[in-house]
DNA sequence: TGGCTATTTGGCCATTATGCCAAGGAGCCA
DNA sequence: TGGCTCCTTGGCATAATGGCCAAATAGCCA
């Protein structure tokens, strides 16, 4: 792999590490219905609110979502749907994994 | 986060997890093209074979792809193509940054 | 069987990721 | 200004990753 893939697949590693995280799955899907701000996510994942705000700045440094301010509360919104095709990647991952099973245990 | 809503992120987290790393997405988009042995994707990575037996051995794991034995060699290959669907969600964000910054830059 | 080649695994170590508490900063309102 | 609420960031402790070397396995072929 020569330094220009390699960074090639740094960069695309980056956003897909930023997705891979349960807590942050769930905000992305969160968002997608609609912008919700930082308060109102912590009690809905049941984590603590630096937790979440430490999340959220990880999927804003990764281009997924972006912040606006808004009197004393931050609120988060994706900065694209299309993003959102990862369940499409995934669960095609799991449907392939699913088959498996269902063969092997024929 | 509900008990039910935490299994299902963390089994989707676990899928992009295994995506998420440079090497890796290498060797998915290697095996995209066509199925190869451990020791031509170590010598096209350029690490060490027993590193890319190790990533290979977590992206079997996690169902991305599957392995065969053939003489004393192991060819890997992808089960599935729509797992490729990861480069168009990671192109969207990536395209919306360039935006971004395009914009910020007028 | 003995020697080779191809892979996987065990061990170790360095680096990164996570999560919570506490402290700091911002904005609102009395 | 003083007191609140909402967020973010510093500090830490703990867990998970990633990589390489060395050792163990498996299959081929003399």
């Amino acid at each position: 792999m020569d330094a220009e893939a390699s960074r090639h697949y740094r960069q695309r590693a980056l956003v897909l590490k930023a997705l891979a995280h349960p807590t942050r799955l769930f905000l992305v899907d969160r968002l997608a219905e609609r912008e919700t701000c930082v308060c109102e996510l912590a009690a809905l994942v049941g984590a603590d609110v630096s937790t979440i705000s430490r999340h959220l700045s990880l999927l804003k440094h990764a281009g997924i979502v972006t912040d606006e301010k808004r009197g004393n509360q931050v609120f988060y919104s994706l900065r694209q749907r299309r993003v959102l095709t990862w369940r499409r990647c995934v669960e095609a991952v799991l449907e392939a994994a699913a088959r498996e099973r269902l063969g092997a245990a024929r």
